[in-house]
RNA sequence: GAUUCGUUAGCUCAGCUGGUAGAGCACAUCCCUUUUAAGGAUGGGGUCCUGGGUUCGAACCCCAGACGAAUCACCA
């Protein structure tokens, strides 16, 4: 790998570090007790303070320097001058290690005392600083002038995700987004706490992935023998554990489906199930809502949100609507009694992609995906599903045909999903046969049959409703972030190409001397491959027009030399 | 998977009709004792994504590929 010249002085300034006594990645731990943010809003003149961050600005002025720390809190200005943090004759500490070996990015500990400029900005006279760690890196460093205009900004998403550090250092906007996710979980979980509902952590690593329609990872146990699927959900176990006696249990949980990734998708996300006994999906609506808007309110202090061009409100109650008045709203078509034919008919005169394997149930879902769904931007439950979509739902207890089952939609998109639950276990086996004949059909998404499962269901489980809530699109509405890399710290990327470096050893058994192996590969000849493929009267040029470019104090290379080469 | 766009200095980006690779920041050296997006001066820094082709000459045109982004498709 080779180095920048910006990378190579910083090489330079920590040998001189440590030449001068200075060690640049010391053990000990520093006695951090004030913090940016609140020296500024507590300001008062003249308090000893003890700060640690990283040097995001340095100006040097002759005798004296303002800089930026920037600490977990946020930042900071710093004033060097040459007399306080020297008392006797020897200025190197300022004149040497703090202007010429420091580099912005370093990380240090600062004493001293707090003070307002002339201008009237609230800094740290630094009296003592200490190097807490060396960086070796130039940071990318946007700045932001008074007019709030950003210059050279850092905002290359495939850098900035994969680099989250960097990202988080420079775009302190980041790091909002990711407090704002961590308080919006908290309150979620003291929500749930409140009423006597118990957090639960069920198995990853399923024998058979259900609860959901979707491709698993799969993986295998070498001592069992036996393939494992990273869990699609956790449904099956949160109910498992209702038949054991929770009334309330609930789970955030990391769930893996085996599809595409785009900005709504990663292949890992977050999902929060709860599920509650004795209770109904009206009752979950109520639930639900109202779970929503404490969120709004205690992270955020209001319902309303931007979300892109529309505003969106999660003040309570939202609104409640079937799917079969949702597509009446929307189309015109009423499904109700309408036969399987008939809808497919409908959908191929209405531009809706359909094929062989969909049954009714599909056919009313596509119909309201492509007519419908966008629709919906403000808070809005759609409810009463079709029975052959929902396999884990109870029958309506009014229409058989149709499931006690909602989704919550907000800006055009699922948001969440809950049932009243099926505990019928003769019911819940043949549900589960009618997918098994789904997917014999050719619809990979169908279910596997839990029948685990299905024994703790013949034990008995109370009446029972749950609800799961996609975490991360939460997190994107909340925050008005368009994309779901931008709530995930670390989203997943392709792996990343590293130059494995040269291999030196080999260029040696070639017969190339020591003092050209480095040079061989700076000149651009990545592997003895290379080498061969060149003529040699090419690397002969390329080589002493490398030596002569660079000023490399070694004799030339004459041609015979390269032709002795094994390459 | 499809389409479109992109890849130039550590960062953000210019680069005209094909004719000597540029700017700002960052970095280095020097000057400056309270600055405010960058005080002043000077300087170093490039595999123009890769490989072919066209051409007297390619960052630029053509072909192939790599990587990325956006949109669409897929996606309970």
């Amino acid at each position: 790998m080779q180095l920048s010249e910006q990378e190579n002085i910083r090489r330079e300034s920590l040998k001189k570090l440590k030449a001068y006594g200075i060690e640049p990645f010391p053990q000990h731990l520093y006695p951090v007790e004030d913090y940016a943010k609140n020296l500024i809003e507590n300001f008062s003149e003249d308090k000893t303070v003890c700060i640690a961050g990283r040097l995001m600005r340095r100006k040097i002025q002759g005798k004296a320097s303002f800089g930026t720390i920037q600490d977990s809190s946020g930042k900071i200005q710093v004033y060097f001058n040459r007399d306080e943090i020297c008392n006797g004759e020897d200025k190197s500490l300022y004149n040497d290690v703090f202007k010429k070996w420091l580099d912005l990015g370093d990380i240090i500990g600062i004493r001293g005392s707090l003070f307002k400029t002339r201008v009237g900005e609230i800094s740290i006279l630094v009296k003592e600083f200490t190097l807490l760690s060396k960086s070796l890196k130039p940071l990318p460093l946007p700045k932001t002038d008074k007019e709030g205009n950003t210059y050279d900004a850092f905002t290359d998403p495939e850098l900035r995700y994969r680099q989250r550090y960097v990202d988080l250092i420079v775009n302190s906007h980041v790091k909002e987004t990711f407090i704002k996710r961590t308080q919006i979980i908290n309150s979620m979980r003291d929500f749930f706490n409140s009423k006597g509902y118990h957090e639960v952590e069920t198995p990853i690593l399923q024998p058979i992935p259900g609860g959901a329609a979707a491709r698993p990872f799969i993986t295998h146990h070498n001592a069992l023998d036996t393939p494992l699927y990273l869990r699609i959900a956790n449904e099956l176990y949160l109910k498992r554990l209702i038949v054991g006696g929770f009334d309330g249990v609930y789970e955030f949980a990391k769930d893996f489906r085996n599809e595409g990734m785009d900005r709504t998708h990663n292949p890992e996300f977050t999902v929060l199930e709860i599920y509650v006994a004795y209770k109904d999906y009206n009752w979950m609506m109520d639930f639900t809502e109202s779970m929503i808007e404490n969120t709004a309110l205690k992270v955020f202090g209001t319902t309303e949100f931007t979300v892109g061009e529309n505003t969106i409100s999660f003040k309570t109650p939202f609104k409640r609507q079937s799917m079969r008045d949702a597509i009446l709203e929307h189309t015109q078509l009423d499904i109700d009694g309408k036969s399987e034919q008939e809808l497919r008919n409908w959908c191929l005169d209405n531009n809706i992609e359909v094929d062989k394997t969909m049954g009714k149930g599909k056919l009313i879902d596509e119909i309201f995906g492509e007519k419908c769904e966008g629709n919906y931007i403000q808070p809005t439950f759609i409810k009463d599903y079709p029975i052959e979509m929902s396999p884990l739902c109870k029958k309506h207890r009014e229409n058989p045909e149709l499931t006690e089952r909602f989704e919550l939609m907000v800006n055009g998109k699922e948001l969440a999903n809950a049932y009243t639950e099926l505990n019928d276990p003769i019911d819940q086996r043949e549900r589960f046969q009618e997918q098994l004949k789904l997917s014999e059909k050719g619809d990979d998404e169908a279910m596997f049959i839990d029948q685990d499962f299905l024994r703790s269901l013949e034990y008995g489980m109370p009446p029972t409703s749950g609800m799961g809530i996609g975490i991360d699109r939460l997190v994107m509405l909340l925050t008005n972030q368009s994309s779901i890399q931008e709530v995930l710290l670390f989203p997943q990327m392709k792996p990343e190409k590293w130059d494995s470096g040269p291999d030196l050893e080999a260029f040696k058994n070639c017969g190339i001397p020591e003092e050209w192996l480095e040079h061989v590969y700076n000149a651009g000849f990545n592997s003895v491959e290379d080498l061969k493929e060149a003529k040699k009267t090419a690397i002969h040029q390329k080589l002493n027009g490398f030596r002569k470019k660079n000023k490399l104090d070694i004799p030339a290379l004459q041609l015979e030399d390269i032709e002795n080469w094994s390459v």
